[in-house]
RNA sequence: GCGGGAGUAGCUCAGCUGGUUAGAGCGCCGCCCUGUCACGGCGGAGGUCGCGGGUUCGAGUCCCGUCUCUCGCGCCA
């Protein structure tokens, strides 16, 4: 017997409750468990007895000993019996259960903690309100999706852990108690009692100690890193605290640190790619699409597309701008204006249209334009293939051979009727599609519609039933921004890493409008969730304060906030960048979850309140005055 | 901070246009039942309809206010 299976037993058990099959049958045996399901049929009961491990029948009848202590046993009491190991009867076997040939008769029955009347059934699947699942998070965890989750948490992290280290990857830790970081979300702060009025601040990443682990010469470095961020919690980001696996790499460019992650990311998804259904594994993609941010934001609106959505959008100005569609030609006549077309594959119907259009209305949008696709009626004027390349000359565009089947094709709507047959036919061709379609157009400055967009472009592959659920679809957006004009401030900002190396390095700095120059920055995106990102850093102190300064901060307030970082620089600073993932959303994909409450042990509710250990409380005043504190509510009102 | 949804028995929910005793399933309590595995049968207890105000002969239902939860927006380099 192994170390692990002899710690199982003990004075309460022999077995596990999944530990008994029809070779026990004769033996004596002890088990010790949760009442999961009790069937009371007067003269014989049985009780499911549940433990961690599994489930196992018992039985008592009046001939037993036990028999009275048994029929006071209700759910969830925890107890412990003793008795025999038998082989069903014949016919009553059960073969959904891995102990379904045998039950236990009891003889001897201890209750070792009895309950009060259950606010949450253990037993079933049925959906429970957050609150009462959170408050009593000790039974939710016993529930057998929750329970699974949470192994299913550990397993996989056990498995990131081996993939990383047999890749080259060495495990540290990085302090908790740090210092803050300037950028980024709010920070969660810890005051001082040594040093009054000041703050340590936990770690919104270890992002300026890895890079300084770099700098030390340990050349790979990963950790399942603990990250503070003090915003407000959505479905998909807890409030508060997550785990990421962070990691970083020397001597590396960005094709090295995908090229090493990829694999990794892959297998991870493939080895529990069964968990939601043994039978039918979901798929991974084999090899990720690297997409440039830009495409990403014109073919699908978001830079963390769902790729199981096959819509793809595209810009169809070409067809719009002085043609006999008032509206949108109009809107073309101002520059930097756009229209784009969402093709909408099944969604030719008047009915499923109009849904659109009133959603979009529910969007806060005028509506949605569409056009309707149909075969041609017999005798209509056709398009020809030479009205079809002139068309096509506008957009600048080549096409080796048209399908004849497009010249049949005939828009309907209104905006098919203003523009005409020929320039809908042709719409048809360019964006692929047959009679029984239809498309979505969205018109405007791209920057101001583009989210909308994206929203359209999900909720017609959904409604139309498009995307492929059983599917895990992974790509990585490459090419971020370096720098966005923030309207609020009226000034360019860091669109995301402000330690990133721009593309081009010190000399695009120096040369380039800010505004158009990309970084080596990069997010890995699975099913419309950012799961990862990261970047080649920016290593070489003149270009880190010259970055910096486009952002409109000063050499000195480099130094003042980041000064450990710019001292090592100045020190033989190795070319290095890294990435992390984000561990509760890739546990999340895997469980088959919407919402990371299903595979946390004890998360807080949206209020950012632990409903079962009561946090947050307010200080003693012992614990403020050691701290300096005082505190300065708003009045109630 | 803002918007959508929700709040009725221990739990999940039903309760149409206002109408007299507010229902169902699960759970709980009692009785019956020796082969069930969502066991079954009979009976019972359990409700300030989130809270406060208003309209009305009459409010779970309509109106106003308020609280709580949830999803989203803002926020999250």
């Amino acid at each position: 017997m192994s170390t692990a299976a002899q710690n199982l037993v003990s004075r309460y058990r022999s077995h596990t409750c999944a530990g008994l099959r029809a070779n026990d049958i004769g033996t004596q045996a002890r088990l010790s468990g949760w009442a999961h399901r009790i069937r009371d049929h007067g003269g014989v009961m049985f009780i499911d007895l549940r433990d961690h491990y599994g489930l196992t029948q018992i039985v008592v009848d009046p001939a037993s000993p036990a028999f009275k202590d048994a029929e006071k046993v209700r759910s969830e009491w925890c107890i412990g019996i003793t008795g025999e190991v038998r082989r069903r009867p014949g016919g009553t076997e059960n073969p959904n259960m891995p102990t379904g040939e045998i039950e236990i008769f009891v003889t001897s029955l201890e209750v070792l903690g009895s309950s009060q009347e259950l606010p949450l059934p253990v037993f079933g699947d049925q959906d429970y309100p957050e609150e009462t699942r959170l408050k009593y998070r000790f039974l939710d965890l016993r529930r057998e999706r929750l329970h699974n989750n949470i192994m299913l948490r550990g397993a996989v992290i056990d498995e990131i852990r081996v993939q990383m280290k047999s890749a080259g990857f060495f495990e540290f830790q990085t302090p908790i108690l740090t210092s803050s970081s300037p950028e980024g979300a709010r920070d969660f702060l810890v005051p001082s009692r040594l040093h009054p009025g000041k703050f340590y601040a936990l770690p919104q990443a270890p992002q300026q100690y890895k890079q300084l682990i770099m700098m030390a010469g340990f050349d790979r470095y990963f950790q399942i890193a603990p990250c503070f961020r003090d915003e407000d919690p959505r479905a998909d980001r807890f409030y508060g605290e997550f785990y990421q696996l962070d990691l970083e790499m020397s001597f590396v460019e960005q094709g090295n640190i995908l090229g090493a992650m990829e694999p990794i990311y892959r297998s991870v998804f493939e080895k529990f790619a069964d968990y939601t259904d043994k039978s039918k594994p979901r798929a991974v993609t084999e090899k990720f699409p690297m997409i440039p941010y830009a495409e990403s934001m014109r073919k699908y609106g978001s830079d963390k597309p769902d790729l199981r959505n096959p819509i793809e959008m595209q810009d169809v100005s070409e067809a719009f701008r002085g043609a006999g569609f008032k509206v949108f030609a109009r809107i073309l006549e101002e520059s930097g204006n756009e229209v784009w077309a969402i093709p909408a594959r099944g969604g030719g119907s008047r009915a499923f249209c109009d849904r659109m259009n009133s959603w979009a209305q529910g969007e806060g949008q005028p509506g949605l334009g569409y056009m309707i696709f149909e075969q041609a009626p017999e005798g209509a004027v056709l398009p020809s293939e030479s009205i079809f390349q002139s068309i096509n000359e506008k957009f600048k565009e080549k096409y080796k051979s048209i399908d004849p089947k497009y010249f049949r094709m005939v828009g309907r709507g209104p905006i098919a009727n203003n523009i005409g047959q020929d320039l809908s036919a042709f719409l048809a061709y360019k964006l692929g599609l047959d009679a029984g379609d239809a498309v979505f157009f969205v018109a405007g400055n791209p920057e101001k519609f583009v989210r909308f967009a994206g929203l359209a472009r999900t909720k017609a592959g959904e409604d139309l039933n498009l995307v492929e659920k059983d599917r895990f679809a992974f790509a990585w957006i490459v090419d971020f921004p370096m720098y966005e004009y923030n309207e609020d401030e009226k000034k360019v900002d860091f669109s995301h890493n402000p330690f990133s190396m721009p593309q081009g390095g010190l000399e695009a700095l120096n040369t380039q409008d800010p505004l158009t120059i990309k970084a080596f920055q990069y997010d890995l995106v699975c099913n419309g969730y950012e799961l990862a990102s990261g970047g080649i850093r920016n290593h070489r102190p003149e270009a880190m304060v010259k970055a910096f300064e486009i952002a409109g901060y000063s050499e000195q307030t480099v130094i003042d906030r980041f000064g450990g970082m710019y001292r090592a620089f100045q020190y033989g600073a190795p070319p290095h960048g890294g990435m992390a993932a984000g561990i509760d959303r890739i546990v999340m994909l895997l469980a088959g979850e919407q919402n990371l409450r299903e595979i946390a042990m004890f998360p807080m509710n949206q209020q950012a309140v632990d409903l079962l250990m009561n946090a947050p409380v307010e200080a003693s005043n012992k614990q403020l005055r050691e701290l300096h504190i005082r505190t300065n509510l708003p009045e109630k009102g």
